[in-house]
DNA sequence: TGAACGACTGTTAGCGTTAACATACCCAAT
DNA sequence: ATTGGGTATGTTAACGCTAACAGTCGTTCA
């Protein structure tokens, strides 16, 4: 009992005594065993992050976000990969949970009811990260990604750009990119337009993919004047293929991605964009945890408003 | 107990019985304590993946590969970040130590004297993983990374470049790179060369470091004529910056990377790389687990040798 | 003088599972 | 009828900690 108490800091012990203890640890080696120290205690330490993707860019961001809040505290990210699969998503999910850890942070809000209802019953806050276009289970942090399509659209309508396309990943289930998608084209309608033609993808290095779609749609519908890319990746992509081809951006035609990824900062032009505030939804979201987890009061729903960077790829 | 062997599909239990408690277990939404079952049984189905970044291209793919090899099993891995601090490491090890993993998998040979302690009191597979230029605590899958900068060094001297810089990280805790750094040098030297200048960096936007430091060596020293950069990344932006100007690359410089990643791909020009087989690496750490695990014989050591590409940057 | 208190250390039970063994039951073979 | 063997289920005691409570001892204060 008294090795317990120095180990964990609590209670009085002794200078002397604690001494000893920290000596005898060290010099035996010695790790507590966590597992029995949770089952004891009722507590675990780790917050469950369940993310479709680690090779996305966007991921690994809010994950800097949330450990960034977490590092503050005594609890530690532990990080699932679904692949957007919604099976693996529930496997995933049932995985995490029966190691009963002190929350969830889940991408997305398009689950299977037997996830659903697993967060549900878990008695943990969950927050469900990215999106924000629909109902949640308990806390939920993103932004709309409707109306993010909707303000690109307007914003390119309103550079007057009118053969418009648009790129994006082949993913039925990535619900996000589809939600710009929707958004978009139900603006463009507003106007009176429509998506004259379009572009989609799955596998490989983004950046080829995108000049090998951007090459493939220029020459079907040549007549083309902006290409919305449904991720900067490919957007650059894109963007260095007309470079090279000497076209003439964003006069001739305009281009603009999603997300806001640091790496744009190194091409030769800024791609227009729209920053997702990846870092801030993970920082959002891990402060939930933290306050439901001490017990104090917070808003469960945080709707963030993505910024338009029209960079130089975007007449004004 | 008898539900005990229904969840876990072991020893005989009725059809009629194995249904009816699938059936409660579905209705009441119950997830088993795992910590209650690692306690009792002594086995947790954890390895423990220690790497300094997520946000190096390098590590992702490591991941891939380790997962791709654990998802045939039963194990899963859980990722610990160090962010190329040793205190951390250690505190990282220490933590995911006291949940008894099955195993460790953890990047690099250079570990702080405590922490190499408890890797080899954990009891468990260690598997050293990225380099090979060392001892392991146990076992260890990578490549020499100063073979891999003499390696590119001879490459360079014998395509008759003679004024070469090296560009790289700051990071003077990135063993690796410094490794390559050494052997790159040593080889020269061979031939009576010297490196001409040198430029690093940290933090920030690898593609767009590269392009600065790029332009900053060329100012101060205007006669290279090759450029060995320490990551791809860097190299990539140095690449864009080159073309912009309109230099002749490679003929009148030549560049090369390191790491051989995805993206280069999408370049106008192939940068020259060297690869460094990760996702191998990951399969092979991970192999070495699962064997151990299981109680096999296996080798504990595994050099694997980088390719070196000589893409459109690096004269032959 | 002794009651009260604080500082420290110890004892006990229990966290939710599983390993190992025990029992109950049925059927077939003697 | 008895034995043996399988199938199906139950019982018990850990696993290694921690919460909660129970001492012990020296000091302070009325």
């Amino acid at each position: 009992m008294t090795v317990s108490r120095v180990l964990r800091n609590r209670g009085d012990v002794s200078a002397a005594t604690r001494e000893k203890v920290r000596e005898a640890a060290k010099r035996l080696g010695y790790v507590p065993n966590k597992i029995a120290g949770a089952l004891a205690s009722q507590r675990v330490n780790l917050v469950a992050v369940i993310i479709p993707s680690m090779s996305n860019m966007v991921f690994p961001e809010v994950m800097t976000g949330i450990s960034e809040v977490l590092d503050e505290t005594d609890l530690q990210p532990v990080v699932g990969i679904t692949n957007y699969s919604p099976e693996k998503e529930e496997e995933v999910l049932y995985e995490m949970l029966s190691w009963r850890p002190s929350g969830v942070i889940i991408a997305g809000i398009e689950h299977s009811d037997a996830a659903r209802a697993m967060l549900a019953n878990s008695g943990i806050p969950v927050v469900e990260i990215m999106d924000v276009d629909g109902t949640p289970v308990d806390a939920m942090v993103g932004i709309s990604h409707r109306r993010a399509g909707r303000k690109m659209a307007s914003a390119i309508v309103k550079a007057g750009y009118k053969r418009i396309a648009f790129l994006g990943t082949k993913m039925p289930l990535d619900h996000r990119a589809r939600k710009r998608f929707e958004g978009f084209t139900a603006e463009l309608a507003k106007s009176g337009l429509e998506i004259a033609d379009q572009e989609f993808y799955d596998g490989g290095s983004a950046l080829k993919k995108g000049r090998e779609m951007t090459q493939a749609i220029l020459e079907r519908t040549p007549d083309l004047d902006f290409l919305y890319f449904s991720n900067d990746m490919i957007g650059a992509g894109g963007l260095l293929y007309l470079l090279e081809k000497g076209v003439n951006v964003p006069g001739e035609i305009g281009l603009a991605g999603f997300n806001g990824v640091e790496l744009l900062q190194g091409l030769p032009r800024q791609l227009a964009t729209m920053n997702s505030g990846r870092d801030e939804i993970g920082h959002r979201a891990a402060e939930i945890i933290v306050a439901r987890v001490n017990g104090e009061e917070i808003d469960q729903i945080v709707e963030l408003s993505p910024k338009l960077a029209f960079g130089d790829t975007l007449k004004r």
